[in-house]
RNA sequence: GGCGGUGUAGCUCAGAUGGCUAGAGCAUGCGGUUCAUACCCGCAGUGUCACUGGUUCGAUUCCAGUCACCGCCA
């Protein structure tokens, strides 16, 4: 039988109507480290994230754009989805709450509490924060009635409410945690959660009837369930609660979730109760990371300084992005984003240490022994610091690992890395070249060889990419994620293994350039903190997709109103080598006069179409801000012959 | 207001049940080296270890108080 250790990890479960920003990337890319590192340690693991997609807010944000709920977070969950791709996450489940195995969960979930007495009906009434979706107690209400949180103002509500029986539980949690003092982490929060529990816990409301989009509480179709109560249950829907026994009883009793330091009283008072109720065990850890400020400053819309993963990812690489984060901060505190930062540790650790490791090392391979790995030898005193140095950095780091904390592991990785680039100044191979003294040269590079090829395994959960990009370059099959680490050993490369030197890893960033080219992206105005829409990214495309679209530089000749239609004009215009006919629908935001002459940019290879009876052949490029308020023409900064070809 | 935490090199932080010259990384200066991505290696630093008192042969480390900042609660 397979006696593998299981180990199961979540990530919160993330507003469908949030745009992801660098704390959800911190988040999911935290889990991932550990997740591969995990399985790299011979663990069966399950990794799990996905979406919130109930409640108040995506109601009225579907309404508002005249879409469903459903339609809208089928829409918007791809922002997370092509996140995780682009950043190389290796979850084996995504979970919406809208899936039916959820609802069948939660209802289920839902019926046996209320039978057994721990769910009981009764009467909600409270000041109510409609965006937040919260009851505010009066005490920490603001000025004027208004949410402490949004400032706006709150509404008297009553209502019809469910409520769990949390009290019940509070001695039962508490002496848990007594017993485990890794159930919350780090150590600060743990005391913190202590200190509430001690206070007592109030019975949580956990139905509404408020609003529609929801789960229906079962028999009672009146109410829908609240959406924490709902959504903290995902981690049991997809762990096989109700449907599948055995991978319950795998995984669920090694289960760790990760938050934000936000919502742990969630994690780790409401939902270590609501298991409690269900007899089944509470977390192992519920860990809380800190936030990021940018720049020093707090994140926020309002002031329009939220980092954009997809772009960091565009414009770093998502393994140095996926370094930086954590490796900069210790995971449980807070931290300060800057590029400047980034810039700073894509040069010291990854170009001049590693990367420039890998370089000079398979650099001497090919210019002392034409690229083919060298015998062993006999190891020598220096040989022997280093392998037992790799069994204490190997052990660090599980320890560390083990701890949350990615920095520190990194760090101990580090300097074994270090340890490479002076064990190179300490024998001086091309020395040992030039005095003919090969059986040491090529213990030397041998060993070198093998501290690469551990450290390709040793960075491989937090960067897997590179980690694959070394792998490759010393000529080995397979990926270092796939490796197993018990499974390494010193020179056990046959001689004569050919390596592959190929580009550098990470070419240095030169900071006048990147300042300078930084200085003229910098004039973004802060932009003003607009309330919506949520961005919606189209799945991405290759460049021959892209290429397909043919553009050109065109010149609008004449324009027509067309008189059986409100949006549409028909215009005529030159390509330089033919002319033709297209109709547009932007006569709301133009006059014809604003349009004559304007050099524009057609779609030349559209299919024609007939628009109110008029055929277009094409389509010209503009840009809305999705509001229908404006619309803004593309045009040629300088002048250029018409029929140009925009690529 | 209550509970808890933090305050150590220019920057980010480690650390000691109280005792040899208080540490790491980055940044700075100098030296070495040339296999390498002007990279790597070595050396050098600077610190009233927040302030004031107390315990002690001895405290930056323990205790009390003060100030500053942070977290949770009310």
């Amino acid at each position: 039988m397979n006696e593998k250790k299981s180990f199961y990890l979540t990530t919160p479960i993330y507003y469908v109507n949030d745009i992801p920003h660098i704390g959800h990337a911190y988040t999911t890319i935290a889990a991932d480290a550990m997740c591969r590192y995990k399985r790299m340690k011979g663990f069966d693991v399950f990794f799990l994230t996905g979406t919130d997609e109930h409640g108040q807010k995506i109601q009225q944000s579907a309404a508002a754009k005249g879409l469903t709920p459903r339609e809208l977070a089928d829409r918007t969950v791809r922002n997370f989805q092509d996140l995780w791709k682009a950043l190389n996450i290796s979850n084996d489940d995504f979970i919406r709450t809208t899936e039916e195995r959820h609802y069948k969960t939660v209802q289920s979930i839902f019926k046996k509490l209320l039978d057994q007495g721990d769910i009981y009906k009764g009467k909600y009434e409270g000041w109510y924060c409609v965006p937040c979706e919260t009851y505010v107690p009066e005490s920490s209400m603001g000025e004027d009635k208004t949410c402490p949180d949004c400032k706006r103002p709150l509404q008297m509500m009553e209502e019809e409410s469910y409520f769990f029986r949390a009290s019940k539980y509070v001695g039962q949690l508490l002496a848990y945690y007594e017993k485990n003092l890794k159930g919350v982490m780090p150590r600060s929060r743990y005391n913190e959660i202590i200190s509430f529990l001690k206070g007592g816990v109030r019975d949580q409301s956990i139905s509404r009837t408020t609003l529609k989009w929801g789960i229906p509480v079962p028999g009672d179709d009146a109410h829908v369930v609240y959406v924490w109560f709902d959504a903290l249950i995902n981690y049991v829907t997809a762990c096989g609660y109700l449907d599948d026994r055995k991978k319950f009883d795998t995984f669920w009793p090694e289960v760790r979730h990760l938050v934000g330091k936000d919502i742990i009283r969630f994690h780790c008072v409401i939902w270590p109760i609501m298991l409690l109720a269900l007899g089944v065990n509470p977390p192992v850890s519920v860990f809380a990371h800190g936030w990021w400020t940018v720049e020093g400053e707090k994140m926020s819309k309002s002031k329009g300084n939220v980092v954009d993963p997809f772009e960091m990812v565009e414009r770093y690489g998502a393994d140095p992005f996926r370094y930086f984060l954590l490796r900069e901060v210790p995971f449980g505190l807070d931290g300060d984003f800057s590029e400047s930062a980034v810039v700073g540790r894509i040069n010291s650790d990854l170009a001049n240490d590693l990367g420039n490791l890998l370089n000079r090392t398979l650099q001497m391979i090919d210019n002392f022994f034409q690229g083919s790995l060298p015998a062993s030898g006999r190891r020598g005193e220096r040989e022997e610091e280093i392998v037992q140095r790799a069994a204490a950095v190997l052990a660090e780091v599980d320890e560390k690992i083990e701890d949350f904390a990615f920095d520190d592991a990194l760090k101990s990785i580090w300097s074994f890395i270090s340890r490479g680039n002076k064990y190179i100044d300490e024998t001086m191979p091309w020395k040992l070249a030039k005095e003919g003294k090969t059986e040491e040269l090529s213990s030397v590079l041998n060993t070198l060889y093998d501290i690469l090829r551990l450290s390709a395994m040793l960075v491989a959960p937090f960067i897997p990419e590179t980690a694959a990009r070394i792998w490759e370059q010393l000529g080995l099959d397979g990926e270092p994620v796939n490796m197993r680490f018990d499974g390494f050993s010193w020179g056990d490369r046959a001689p004569g293994h050919t390596v592959k030197k190929g580009k550098v890893l990470f070419p240095r960033i030169d900071l006048e350039e990147w300042k300078k080219a930084r200085e003229a992206k910098a004039p973004a105005p802060a932009q003003p903190a607009s309330e919506e829409p949520a961005i919606v990214h189209e799945e991405l495309v290759g460049i021959d997709s892209f290429k397909a679209v043919e553009l050109r530089v065109a010149q609008i000749l004449n324009v027509e109103e067309i008189p059986k239609s409100k949006k549409l004009y028909k215009l005529t215009v030159d390509l330089g080598y033919e002319k033709r006919t297209i109709v547009s629908g932007i006569k709301e935001f133009f006059t014809p006069d604003e349009l004559l002459h304007k050099k524009i940019v057609v779609v030349v290879n559209l299919q024609p179409a007939k628009l109110c009876g008029v055929e277009s052949n094409g389509m010209l490029l503009a840009a809305g801000d999705g509001k229908k308020t404006t619309l803004a023409l593309l045009t040629p900064d300088k002048d250029i012959p018409l029929g140009s070809r925009v690529s």
